[in-house]
DNA sequence: AGTCAATGGACTGGACGTAGACCAATAGAC
DNA sequence: GTCTATTGGTCTACGTCCAGTCCATTGACT
């Protein structure tokens, strides 16, 4: 029983090199939302410096995403490196590679999302918010509620993201971020209806409600509910 | 508001550089209890592909370790690194560093403990435990309630990650051993009281007869008093 | 006493990542 | 129209890290 534990702490020290981290990295910004179509990202000198990385290795990192059809760069002052309007489709993973994440990790990933998310709602209907925080809870919220099919789930994690944000610690920010892009490698395998969509903002509202209401319980108690149903959709369709 | 979520995704891609992530992550095994005084490391070899780093990189973190003085290594066959079975005292960090990580991130990462060990406790009293996790749970807590006061740290921190062992979820294991890494340093410069542990012992009693009971809802709320100790304690101190 | 498998210790060539300087283009300011 | 600050694009010299190989040592087993 000292084995979990080993895995855990002599597990990898990184995933791969600093180029593929790079990309996996702005991959997350875009499909998590936090950049939309249209925006630019930093220049690359500033967001080389943040990422801890040099110019040369993030500029192979945009260079791929520019060639998979996911940002496009413009030189010159005003210039920069921008998200495209028309993002690429999500390709659906092989079953072979689902098979083996299924295995894996899906109940690691799922009980780390239902911690972390939980956590996140309870932690954000207890501490004071601000104004702008408060309107940037809402905005993600119409902003999902509005949102076409093809642009649901980069918006549903965006206000997922929202609410870990205004906890104020981002080490929990990005700690969902990260369970995020995993688990929706295989959400993008599973076809979207329009009534789960309808159901999702409605349990939405309920979430945002108790936040902004300073619920902590309720909060947690919505998020659970609305956390349960995806969570026996992947297993329902991958188990 | 984009700057939250900006900050969390931006974030650096690696901490350090891979000699500097070993040391840690070995300083995390010895100083979290997973490897006890007189434990073998795992051979260098399996050691360094578990970690993702070359060989020569891992034994440069071991030499350090070496003359750090937590470990020492022989060789030939049943030679091996062994864990000391006098650890070195964690030397006081300077209150400068102390003021920084204070303004920095304590929030932040008791936000995020609060979170996942929570979570841990709920999801651990959830799950339908085998024997042996059982036994293992038992196990780490009258191993830190009959601790000397030299090893609490340690061993409560090896409770505590048993919790997390038996959610099933290594990623959750992992999140909290990092963050209790995080705040052990801010620990280390509060002294320990006997009374403290005396109550302490008390608390991880109820948590773990709770989880052993499977009741999610006591689990949670004994876990969440036994936080708020440390909690305002940490404040306390540094505020 | 001898054997041998497992382990730490040491070396080398090559790939990858970095730092820093410099070039090229662009759009707004004047 | 010209200037100029800002941004992407390119190149070079240097460090770090790695994979692979071989050596040195040890202690249990025969």
């Amino acid at each position: 029983m000292v084995v979990q534990a080993d895995e855990a702490v002599f597990r990898p020290v990184r995933a791969g090199n600093p180029f593929e981290e790079t990309v996996e990295r702005l991959l997350q910004a875009i499909k998590l939302g936090v950049v939309v179509p249209g925006d630019r990202l930093p220049p690359e000198r500033e967001l080389a410096a943040r990422l801890n990385v040099s110019r040369v290795t993030l500029r192979e990192a945009i260079h791929a995403l520019t060639e998979a059809g996911y940002v496009e760069s413009r030189r010159g002052r005003y210039g920069g490196t921008f998200v495209n309007e028309k993002l690429p489709k999500p390709r659906r993973t092989p079953a072979k590679r689902l098979a083996r994440d299924l295995a894996d990790g899906l109940d690691d990933a799922l009980t780390l999302r239902f911690v972390l998310e939980t956590g996140a709602a309870e932690a954000a209907a207890t501490r004071e918010l601000s104004d702008a925080e408060r309107d940037h809870l809402e905005r993600c919220l119409a902003d999902t509620s509005a949102a076409r099919l093809a642009d649901y789930r980069r918006l549903d994690s965006r206000l997922h993201l929202a609410i870990a944000e205004v906890t104020g610690s981002p080490s929990l920010t990005s700690a969902m971020a990260d369970v995020r892009m995993r688990l929706n490698e295989l959400l993008d395998a599973i076809p979207l209806l329009e009534r789960n969509i309808q159901h999702s903002n409605e349990q939405h509202q309920a979430i945002v409600t108790a936040i902004l209401a300073g619920h902590p319980d309720a909060a947690r108690q919505a998020m659970q509910e609305h956390l349960s149903g995806t969570a026996v959709l992947l297993h329902g369709f991958l188990a």
